[in-house]
RNA sequence: GUGGCUGUAGCGCAGUGGUAGCGCACAAGAUUGUGGCUCUUGGUGUCGCGGGUUCAAAUCCCGUCAGCCACCCCA
């Protein structure tokens, strides 16, 4: 070995026995889309770089600085050197384009499109941070979406989809942004009011001030906070239009029908431009300082952005690597056990026995054997550790007599079949298979 | 992108200048053909990588890579 090639920064490799949690997460998503009417919609891991950039927003500190940039070109790109491409570091921004392009809008009034899949952002890898990582997310798209139930009904799904995941002590947190307008008007009052202290903001806020005001409010720096705090306007939503409190109000009543537990935060403003009226967040404290596992919100204006019809949409995405972290569950409990396994004691009878676990496979029967086979002790210590339900035994006695020794590996007992009666040998183990 | 800590066997760790060890796991065996428990034996190794200091470096110094923690950002 000259040069070990080692993984790429903040990427991570899943390996088996981690990889049956991941179906199983993968699975359990599936049919909890299925029950609340979701279909998939699967995308491009990369899209035009511009795409991210009118929806996500040139601001935005995924699109400034985290975004992974496709250095090689195809021969396509080659004649036209304008297009740059980017790996997506989020899902919303593809199933826009698509629902647009594939014109869905035509097709039905309300489009509910879930995904699961990776997403890449060229941050600092951390526990629950990487390059690339994986989320499910839903994005309920088109004119019927324009529903404060739908807002709460998309929050219900989310708060089921995590508890059926295996996450109990998350918690809800939600605000609104109000329309586009409200956005507008209100950056405007924060920009005049902070004007005379921007010098106390950090470094950060003061290139917020100009590029997105809102994000100061949800900054974590001691100093802005107390700048913040001194405002204290903000607290009473006075900049929202009556409609879009009206709105935010039917959202929360509808969710208090539903019993769902939500904490309002008026400082909650998501990092993505998008978004409008309700936006939410699910964090597990456990987790540190990477502690959100899900986030979401309503975004009206996107699709028309893009270029699209007018439709409004909501949506959300979990982070599945931190639903991992936060749920720390044991993937070698989900290994199966194999129905049957295979010794062969004896060089002659190799053949014979190679061919019977090639049989019982084509029928079903889940086994295997050494095809390089030690002692007895040692196979059967392999069929052990393989969980193997029975184990099929071919020596010396056997191969003389025309026979097969059948054990059950769970009540220790063992019994002979001819080697030619395979369909006995099947059923066999098929019986005791189904009886557990 | 900023600061700090860490990097030794498959995994978890001990070893602070004298040539590498523990637990788990792994392999072989414990009256010649029967797993799990127990016991015995065995080795597992570019001590992250590269350079420097030294008679001698896992240990000290510099660089680098990676991970973790905080910031930042977000899922």
């Amino acid at each position: 070995m000259d040069q070990f090639i080692s993984l790429p920064r903040g990427t991570a490799d899943i390996l088996p026995e981690e990889a049956l949690l991941w179906q199983a997460m993968e699975s359990q998503a599936r049919t909890v889309f299925g029950v609340y009417g979701y279909q998939e919609i699967r995308t491009p891991f990369f899209e035009e770089t511009d795409l991210f950039a009118r929806s996500v927003g040139q601001t935005s500190d995924i699109v400034q600085k985290q975004m992974l940039n496709l250095a090689a070109q195809t021969e396509a790109q080659e004649n036209d050197k304008s297009t740059s491409l980017s790996l997506r570091p989020e899902g919303t921004a593809s199933i826009v384009r698509s629902y647009i392009q594939n014109r869905l809008d035509k097709k039905e009034k309300l489009s509910k499109l879930f995904y699961i899949g990776p997403m890449f952002r060229g941050e600092r890898p951390q526990k629950g941070r990487l390059r690339q990582f994986h989320q499910i997310g839903v994005e309920a798209i088109g004119p019927d979406s324009a529903s404060p139930f739908l807002d709460a009904e998309v929050i219900a799904l989310g708060t089921n989809l995590l508890k059926q995941l295996g996450l109990n002590d998350f918690v809800l947190r939600i605000n609104t942004l109000g329309t586009l307008e409200d956005k507008g008007a209100f950056s405007g009052i924060l920009k005049d009011s902070l004007q005379d202290k921007i010098r106390n903001l950090c470094p950060d806020c003061q290139n917020r001030y100009d590029r997105n005001v809102l994000r100061v409010l949800d900054c974590k720096n001691k100093e802005c906070r107390s700048v913040v705090e001194g405002l204290n306007f903000w607290r009473n939503c006075e900049y929202l239009s009556p409609k879009s409190k009206e709105y935010f109000e039917a959202v929360k009543k509808a969710l208090d029908a539903l019993e769902i537990t939500y904490v309002e935060d008026p400082k909650l403003v998501r990092g993505l431009d998008y978004y409008t009226h309700t936006v939410f967040e699910f964090s597990c404290q456990r987790l540190g300082s990477q502690d959100a596992v899900g986030a979401g919100g309503r975004y009206n204006n996107l699709v028309e952005q893009l270029g699209g019809p007018v439709a409004d949409a909501v949506g959300f995405a979990l982070g599945m690597e931190r639903i991992l972290l936060a749920t720390a569950k044991e993937g070698a409990e989900l290994q199966a056990g194999l129905d049957a396994f295979v010794v062969c004691l004896q060089e002659e009878g190799l053949l014979k026995v190679f061919k019977l676990l090639q049989d019982l496979r084509a029928r079903g029967v889940s086994a295997d054997m050494n095809l390089r086979p030690g002692s007895m002790k040692s196979q059967m210590r392999q069929a052990d550790k393989a969980k193997a339900r029975f184990v099929l035994i071919l020596g010396e006695e056997e191969l003389k007599a025309g026979e097969v020794t059948l054990k059950d590996m769970k009540q220790g007992v063992q019994e002979k079949f001819r080697l030619g009666a395979f369909e006995e040998i099947v059923s066999k183990i098929r019986s005791n298979k189904s009886e557990n």
